[in-house]
RNA sequence: GCCGGGGUGGCGAAAUGGCAGACGCGGAGGACUUAAAAUCCUCAGCCCGCAAGGGCGUGUGGGUUCAAAUCCCACCCUCGGCACCA
């Protein structure tokens, strides 16, 4: 409910005239057209694309106002600059609706994207719009067909049938990294799992090149652990329990342990219910209870499955295997504890050395047995599973030796009697991409009943989405229920053929759309290759971290791809990576229409400007960090733009004396030049908030100036310039102006990056600080170049450190050069 | 539970071994005004003091150092990620 509670300040020009006087000259000149082969070093810097869902909230602006800011510093700063915009159109929402309120995806797509463009225009980012590109245009999407269909000839896309995760709300599967602690990541609804046949991209090929980051230059630390972390690579050992006297068709039992030392400490082996064994390896006698055991597990949501506070439950399924190292029987369980999509779906039970393995022990009563003994252990029964180091006890050959050493000893061991092979088992999966909803790329396959499962001949492509279509959410893509697009021709045998009906998960448009940006509109390719040569990959990429394991991850995994099929010569899509942070509603909360706490940015616009909100997000703190929403803070910036306004405009030779005061001028072009360094370097690092700061310091230093009266005119022009081109980045439109107000050439925006002198940036005197014993008691006024002796003798002179120091013995004496003078006494 | 970021005035924050609180918001007082708004000036971490000055102070407790918001150890809170991963 935090209603508007603050007035806004007024500014002392016409926010709406200036903004689109601006917008339309800049537009017109086409400021900010790519020119490919253009002067300067190139540099391609994205930002993540939008989902077009029709209203720019507050945080795009927090996005992409920043994220200008710096594309625009490149280009003053002699950069050739690629900064694209385009929509991320597939997608789900189009399609909801179009079931809740009958409007086609397309057109309320379109509608969104034409509302958005001109929103975005009002913030007055210096995008090259000639580059747009649309996902959900056949004239991009054809192209994702054309990838999908590359992917597929390399054996990187394949079909088969599993436990999928499916959103009961969505209506459609979705992928492991869509699944966000059990529920949908779009929706927040608990999710199930159903057995479908799906298309997947084999991201998992790619895994140990995934977790090499050594093509990245400068991506944040979280976001690699977090890569790390989702891909989760665990070294172990894949041991096989013999089952060969069930006779079975399988003569083993495939378990995955990281814990090979404990084998001998096996009691009881667990297999998921979903284990494809399970039915074989249950006696009759059992038969009903693991069915009804497997049964229960089906129905139950990830999020009961998975929560650790549950009792373990299982059920006996009757039968036996036998421990390759000391040929033991082992009483075979199902328990839901185990996961069928990890490893092998099989745990082999440790209960002495793993606490889940240990709850599972004591709920049916099975045996502990120690097989790594504790410290001062007397054989005593376990209170818990001891999971730290110590000496093998129990384990045949292998007592006495201290586990750390077991691993290897018994990995070898099982590897050279056949039983066993060290195995890495990594935690991410393949990557489902296919979708059982409309609004997405049809997937390029044709099934036979002859041929079988056949590729859309590249010369058919696209595969047009068809219009005439039900929306009604059925759990199946409303393309299996239209016939005209179901029904084809069997490219191989020209008899009836069906088509795939599933669309692809709208992660893989975002996964190349950097590439596309190059040519949009080129029909003979989905990049043009002379351009990508030269201009890829990305150079800096900004964007939420909200994309770390999907997107980013996604990306890697395809630019890797590609380049193995020889389409592209890089291995990394972008080399440097920043995260904005999230703005947050004026009551510290998390923006969102149930707390009443959203900000639009249109109204803010209107009365103030795009400057003045483009300055305050950058202003309110650092950019990675986010922070709340105030409508008080945002008037501090609109009064500091109301003073630049009219501090800048001053004509210098109202003020400026014909005999300067040379003390005062140096002082002034001092301010001037430190504020130049400082600015080029914060906003280089995406560090606005102390850039805007540094700025402000010079605004009130130079209206300071203006009031003494003493700097001359050339001095308080080159104050004025310089400052005009720093603000330019931060506040185009009204630095554009005023830049025209004090007569100076089109454009601002054109011009060179202002350089500084370092020999004007140094003081020429500097405060020293008189500590005595560490504590500040005096502080004097020096030149800057002062020697250390001198330094030490003014401070010591010192009445207020006398007074300290007293009659006590002066011990020590630190000097730290232009800074203090510390006295120790005692 | 594990991993990572963060904790500094009334608020957003700055300072990454050397003056804590730059810059801004909000606040108080003053100028201008018939008045208000806007604008400008002054004050402003807390405590004692008329002042000069002094004491205390960066989540908590300890440590290293001439000197710690900053480095080290332990803990608390908070935000994010992962979580029965064998």
């Amino acid at each position: 409910m935090t209603q508007q509670t603050q007035r806004l300040a007024e500014v002392r020009w016409d926010p709406r005239a200036l903004d689109a006087k601006w917008q339309a000259r800049w537009d017109r000149d086409g400021l900010y057209r790519w020119h490919a082969d253009g002067r300067g070093e190139k540099w391609y810097e994205l930002t993540m694309y939008p989902y077009p869902s029709g209203d720019l909230h507050i945080g795009h602006w927090y996005a992409y106002a920043p994220y200008d800011a710096h594309v625009r510093f490149q280009r003053m700063s002699g950069k050739n600059v690629l900064a694209p915009f385009g929509f991320d159109a597939f997608g789900l929402p189009a399609e909801n609706a179009a079931i809740r309120r009958g409007i086609h995806p397309h057109t309320w797509t379109m509608g969104n994207i034409e509302n958005m463009r001109r929103q975005i225009r009002s913030m007055g980012c210096a995008f090259t719009w000639d580059q747009e590109v649309v996902c959900c245009l056949p004239e991009f999407y054809r192209w994702n067909q054309w990838l999908f269909l590359q992917f597929f000839k390399h054996g990187l896309a394949y079909r088969t049938r599993a436990p999928a995760v499916w959103c009961p709300s969505c209506q459609t599967v979705l992928a492991n990294e869509q699944v966000v602690a059990g529920r949908c990541e779009r929706c927040e609804t608990p999710i199930t799992r159903r057995e479908m046949d799906q298309w997947f991209l084999r991201t998992t090929r790619y895994a140990e090149q995934l977790l090499d980051f050594s093509g990245l230059v400068d991506w944040p630390e979280k976001i690699l652990l977090m890569q790390r972390n989702w891909i989760g690579r665990s070294p172990g050992v894949e041991v096989a329990f013999d089952i060969s006297h069930l006779g079975l068709e399988e003569k083993g039992l495939r378990v995955f342990t990281t814990r090979v030392d404990t084998l001998y400490g096996v009691t009881f082996m667990v297999l998921a219910p979903e284990h494809p064994l399970v039915p074989k390896l249950t006696s009759p006698e059992r038969r009903a209870a693991v069915e009804a055991y497997v049964e229960e597990a089906r129905r139950k949501s990830d999020i009961e499955r998975l929560s650790t506070e549950r009792e373990k439950t299982g059920e006996f399924l009757g039968t036996y295997c036998i421990n390759p190292v000391n040929g033991e029987r082992v009483q075979l369980f199902t328990a839901d504890y185990a996961v069928a999509w990890y490893a092998t779906g099989a745990v082999m039970g440790v209960p002495a050395h793993d606490q889940r393995d240990f709850d599972f022990a004591k709920q049916y009563g099975l045996p502990v047995r120690v097989v790594i003994a504790p410290p001062d252990w007397k054989g005593a029964p376990l209170a818990q599973a001891y999971v730290a180091e110590g000496v093998h006890v129990n384990s045949g050959q292998f007592d006495g030796m201290p586990n750390s050493r077991g691993v290897e000893a018994m990995a070898d061991h099982l590897e050279r009697t056949g039983k066993g092979k060290r195995v890495i088992t990594y935690r991410m999966r393949d990557w489902l991409i296919s979708r059982q909803r409309y609004w997405g790329t049809p997937i390029p396959i044709i099934y036979c009943e002859k041929c079988g499962t056949l590729p859309v001949p590249e010369g058919q492509l696209p595969v047009l989405l068809p219009e005439d279509v039900e929306f009604k959410p059925t759990g199946d893509s409303p393309l299996a229920r239209h016939e005209g697009f179901m029904r084809t021709r069997c490219p191989q045998c020209g008899g009836e053929a069906r088509r795939e009906s599933n669309t692809i998960d709208t992660f893989v448009d975002s996964s190349w759309y950097f590439l596309r940006y190059l040519s949009p509109h080129d029909l003979q390719h989905p990049w043009d290759p002379e351009l990508a040569r030269k201009w890829l990959p990305v150079d800096q990429y900004t964007g939420g971290a909200e994309h770390a394991v999907m997107h980013l991850l996604y990306a890697r995994f395809f630019i890797k791809a590609l380049r193995d099929m020889g389409l592209v010569g890089f291995g990394e899509p972008f080399l440097r990576l920043y995260n904005q942070g999230v703005i947050l509603g004026e009551d510290h909360e998390k923006m969102s229409k149930s707390r009443g706490n959203v900000v639009a940015p249109d109204d803010y616009v209107q009365q103030l400007g795009a400057d003045v909100v483009r300055c305050y997000l950058m202003f309110l703190g650092p950019w990675d960090r986010g922070g709340p929403w105030s409508t008080a803070g945002i008037n501090g910036a609109a009064r500091w733009l109301n003073r630049v306004w009219e501090l800048m405009a001053r004509d210098p030779a109202e003020q400026g004396r014909d005999e300067a005061n040379p003390e005062a001028e140096r002082a002034l072009r001092s301010a001037v030049h430190r504020t130049l360094k400082k600015v080029t370097g914060d906003v280089g690092a995406f560090q606005f908030n102390t850039a805007i700061a540094a700025m402000m310091e010079l605004s009130n230093a130079m209206q300071d100036a203006w009031e003494e009266r003493k700097a001359g005119v050339a001095v308080w022009r080159e104050a004025q310039e310089s400052f005009l081109l720093m603000l330019a980045p931060l506040a185009p439109h009204l630095a554009e102006e005023l830049w025209e107000k004090t007569g100076r050439a089109y454009s601002v925006h054109q011009q060179p990056w202002p350089k500084w002198d370092e020999s004007l940036v140094a003081a020429q005197t500097i405060t020293l600080v008189v500590q005595v014993n560490g504590r500040v008691r005096d502080r004097l006024t020096v030149p800057a170049g002062i020697t250390e002796a001198e330094a030490k003798e003014q401070a010591m002179a010192s009445a207020n450190a006398q007074k300290h120091i007293g009659s006590a013995q002066v011990r020590q004496v630190v000097y730290v050069p232009g800074r203090l003078v510390n006295v120790v006494v005692g």
